[in-house]
DNA sequence: AAGGTTTCCAACCGCAGACAG
DNA sequence: CCTGTCTGCGGTTGGAAACCT
């Protein structure tokens, strides 16, 4: 047995909200207050069903909206706040556990696989409404990250990618994978004068891993230089990343390009600078 | 000026969790 | 515990507005 529809919608209207509409609602939802959105548009005389009424509140008509575009800082607040609470809602169990390793969220970018919290990120922006948010970041911010190929890469690509350069933080490691993946991450280690494998962090670089890693896989000074702002500098320090420089820490050289730069920990360590009301989960 | 293309955002849809009976 | 209802959320879409040729 399917669902049954949220309201009758034979009659119903459909469709952009009239001047008379939103006087309606909006008289009714300040006059009665919101007691059962199913029955708000036969109460406030409206031919819409009680999903839409509401929508219409929230997003709409809701006192102490904000509207216009966003700042810069707010942008940037969407992007630290979207790596911190999204990307969670379709990989912890029931028991609120966590199956994987949280990923890097401009890795999950490149696989279309990004599950936002949106209402949550919306809650640290008074006036602003999840709506307005995804909008923006699926109209603007989405599009800055695409434009610095971070979305070039196929999930092929993305995997030839993790044997040349390992992934610490593979969404599938189990025990046996995990071996697997050692076993690719040391034999993919550069070599010495001597043919031994080195630490990544002693080695040179190839010149084509250069330019992958500190250019085009590098999202703050990307998203820097496309936006002229410098108000991600704070990650970077945190990253012990400097501008031009790529981080070479124990462990963490040996992850996804993308990883290795803004690392989920490294969000973690901000935190109580900058959200520190922040309760993570929730 | 006209037609085509792109951008933006309000609104819709379907799913899932919470909750009451 | 099961079932149905309601609410909230995230993804997607349609069309108006802006921009381009």
């Amino acid at each position: 047995m399917g669902r049954q529809p949220c309201c009758d919608k034979v009659g119903l209207k459909r469709g952009p909200w009239t001047i008379e509409e939103d006087h309606k609602l909006t008289n009714f939802v300040l006059n009665n207050g919101i007691i059962c959105w199913r029955k708000v548009p036969k109460l406030a005389g409206l031919l819409r069903c009680g999903k839409s009424c509401r929508l219409r509140w929230i997003n709409y008509l809701r006192p102490g909206l904000k509207r216009g575009s966003f700042t810069d800082s707010e942008e940037n607040q969407i992007i630290q706040l979207h790596s911190r609470l999204g990307n969670r809602r379709n990989i912890s169990n029931t028991d609120g556990s966590i199956d994987i390793e949280p990923v890097n969220y401009l890795f999950l970018v490149t696989q279309e696989r990004i599950f936002s919290r949106w209402s949550k990120i919306a809650s640290h922006f008074p006036g602003r409404t999840d709506n307005e948010i995804k909008n923006h970041w699926n109209t603007r911010i989405k599009k800055k990250l695409k434009q610095l190929g971070l979305d070039s890469q196929k999930p092929f690509e993305i995997e030839k990618s993790q044997k040349n350069y390992g992934n610490k933080n593979n969404m599938n490691s189990d025990s046996s994978s995990s071996n697997k993946q050692e076993a690719i991450r040391l034999e993919s280690r550069p070599e010495d004068d001597h043919g031994m494998k080195v630490c990544p962090k002693k080695a040179e670089k190839p010149e084509e891993m250069k330019a992958t890693v500190d250019e085009t896989n590098d999202p703050l000074n990307n998203y820097q230089m496309l936006c002229g702002s410098s108000d991600l500098d704070w990650l970077k320090e945190s990253n012990n990343v400097s501008m031009g420089e790529t981080a070479c820490v124990e462990e963490e050289y040996w992850v996804d390009g993308v990883d290795s730069f803004l690392s989920w920990d490294s969000f973690v360590h901000v935190e109580d600078k900058f959200f520190p009301s922040w309760e993570i989960g929730n």
